[in-house]
DNA sequence: ATGCCATCCCGCGGATGA
C-alpha cells in the first residue's frame, strides 16, 4: 500500500500543538507525523492528539530535545533511544509501521559544549550509520527522518546564513551525512530534485524567513526498496510565515505502493 | 556584529538553538 509520513521539529509541541493538529486536519494522507524538540516529558504532551484518536509515542525529556510521533494508524515502537549513542538526551524513537520502519531523530547541534558536544554529534551519526547497518542485515525496509542538523552541501545554505565554521557545515559532520549515502541509503529531496534551494528552516532573527535566509538541515534518508517506490518530497513552506510558527516547517515524503515479489 | 528571536527553567538572567 501507499505510505505517507512527515517530520517537523516543532520547537515546543506546548507551544504549537494546534498548528500540529490544523496541519494534521488538512493533510489526512499524511499516516505518521515524527515530531522533534518537543521540549517536554511525555506526561506533559499535549492531550488533543490521543482524544482526537490519533496513536502518540514520546521519547521526552525535560525543557530541552525531546522526540514523537502521531499516527492515524496503530505503531509497534522498536527502541525508544538510538542504539550505540552515549547520552541520556531524549533523540531518536523508531516505530514499525506495517512493513516499514521509521526512525524518528534529532541530531545534536554540535556548536555547543565544546569539544565534547561536537563529538556528541559525531557519535550520533556513527551510531546512526550502525543502525541502518543493523535493520540493512534485518532485511527491513526503512526510513530515517527528521532533523539532522547538517548542511550536506553548500547549495543547502543561504550565503551568510551560518559562519564558515558552524557545525552543521563542518566537514566531519558532512562527512557523517555522506557515509550514510554510501551505506545505501537515498536523500529523498536530492533523489527528486538534485539541484537548488530547498529550505527546511529559517532563523527567527534578522527576517531571515522573508530574505529567504534558510537552511536545508530536515532530511529523510530511505532504505533501496523504499528509494524505488519514492513519488514525492514536499516542503511545506507557508508553515513558516504562520503565527507564531516554529523555525523548521514539515517535510512530507509520500511513497507509492509496494510492488509484489515476482517468483 | 555572535545580537538580531524564541524556547525552557520553580526564572527574575542564562543556556540552547543553528
Amino acid at each position: 500500500m501507499s505510505l505517507t509520513f512527515a517530520s517537523w521539529n516543532i520547537n515546543s509541541i506546548r507551544t504549537r500543538a494546534h498548528l500540529v493538529k490544523d496541519w494534521l486536519d488538512r493533510n489526512e494522507a499524511c499516516t505518521l507525523l515524527c515530531l522533534q524538540e518537543i521540549k517536554c516529558e511525555a506526561h506533559q504532551f499535549p492531550p488533543l492528539f490521543e482524544e482526537a484518536g490519533f496513536h502518540v509515542a514520546v521519547a521526552g525529556q525535560k525543557a530541552y530535545n525531546g522526540v514523537a510521533l502521531i499516527s492515524r494508524a496503530p505503531l509497534t515502537i522498536t527502541t525508544d533511544h538510538l542504539p550505540g549513542f552515549e547520552s541520556d538526551e531524549a533523540r531518536y524513537i523508531e516505530a514499525e509501521l506495517d512493513d516499514v520502519t521509521i526512525g524518528n531523530l534529532y541530531l545534536p547541534n554540535g556548536n555547543s559544549g565544546g569539544e565534547a558536544g561536537f563529538a556528541k554529534k559525531l557519535n550520533f551519526f556513527d551510531a546512526l550509520y550502525h543502525r541502518a547497518r543493523a535493520l540493512q542485515q534485518g532485511g527491513r525496509s526503512f526510513a530515517f527522518i527528521g532533523d539532522y542538523n547538517v548542511c550536506p552541501t553548500d547549495e543547502d545554505y543561504a550565503p551568510k546564513a551560518l559562519s564558515p565554521d558552524d557545525a552543521l557545515l563542518h566537514p566531519e559532520s558532512r562527512a557523517g551525512f555522506r557515509r550514510l549515502l554510501w551505506s545505501g541509503l537515498t536523500d529523498a529531496l536530492r533523489c527528486l530534485h538534485p539541484t537548488g534551494q530547498h529550505y527546511t528552516f529559517w532563523d527567527y532573527q534578522a527576517g531571515a524567513y522573508q530574505r529567504n535566509s534558510g537552511l536545508r538541515i530536515d532530511h529523510a534518508l530511505l532504505s533501496p526498496r523504499l528509494a524505488d517506490r519514492l513519488t514525492s518530497f514536499t516542503i511545506d513552506k507557508d508553515e513558516r510565515g504562520r503565527d507564531k510558527p516554529s523555525d523548521h516547517v514539515p517535510v512530507v515524503v509520500k511513497l507509492d505502493t509496494a510492488q509484489s515479489s515476482h517468483e
